[in-house]
DNA sequence: ATAATACTTGACGTTTACGTAAACGTCAAC
DNA sequence: GTTGACGTTTACGTAAACGTCAAGTATTAT
């Protein structure tokens, strides 16, 4: 037992650790903690994050990613940790899930259109770049 | 001939009418202008949109959903309008497209795996709200 | 002719997501 | 025992993407 995905993973990590690993600034880790979004443990004043600590960074980036504020992400890491004990909770947040479902669906939609586009781009691109070398054989790669 | 889909579709749009079409605000179709991302035609001084500034408006804010900022857009639209003259210029696009759809590719899969997640959360929520009632029948909703 | 309505251009304000600089603590290595 | 490397807080700065007046023009309705 205490396999590196344990719950209790003594494992812990330094700001700089973990800035290095997500390529963000130790800046951007402090803010995000101001944000309410992540909360190390501290030695002494030196902040020390878990592999839990660490998921929630990976979470926050990812959140990012897709185009979520940080606000929004910490609304949904709130519900996911919250232990909700009212059923109005849990229905907000149902409500919130399928409100998010809907946008992340129209990304995809998005996404694939503008991938669609691009490959047309791309060809007409590239057709025009042979077009062109053909009509002036010497080309003008300096 | 002369279809809806025409290049020379006389048809025309107001800046209200496609604010309210699209859900922005006048002030954003007019900053997408300052930012160079719309050249609409005037009469006197009232801006005249075109079905072709129409679709420019849409690829915007399809942009912006999927994440680019407006200078990314634009440079896209730039791009996509330009005769361009030059090799260079070509491959400076080839390359752009290939950073963009990496780009997308990410996005794709971290949708992908933040709707899984959403619906383990969901599935847990269903779980406790069935659970609760169960255990307190009368049910809270005022 | 006047009032209402729609459109215009500034110009300053606001929020988000950090960057950047100052000024200081701490601990290992030389 | 001081020099780095790394850590800390506090605070001001900034770029992007609009929002929000203010004040003027142009058109339409009555």
């Amino acid at each position: 037992m205490n396999s590196p995905m344990d719950a209790s993973d003594p494992t812990t990590y330094t700001i700089t650790e973990l800035a290095k690993e997500f390529r963000v600034t130790t800046r951007t880790i402090r803010f995000y903690e101001d944000k309410g979004l992540l909360k190390p443990a501290r030695n002494g004043l030196t902040r020390v994050y878990t592999a839990r600590d660490r998921v929630h960074l990976k979470l926050v980036l990812r959140g990012k990613r897709i185009g979520l504020s940080l606000d929004e992400v910490r609304e949904i890491m709130d519900m996911y940790d919250s232990a909700p004990g009212e059923i109005g909770q849990l229905d907000y947040m149902l409500d919130k899930l399928a409100e998010r479902r809907a946008m992340l669906h129209r990304q995809q939609q998005d996404i694939e259109l503008t991938l669609k586009e691009l490959n047309k781009i791309e060809a007409q691109c590239r057709q025009r770049l042979a077009t062109m070398l053909k009509q002036t054989p010497q080309s003008q790669v300096s």
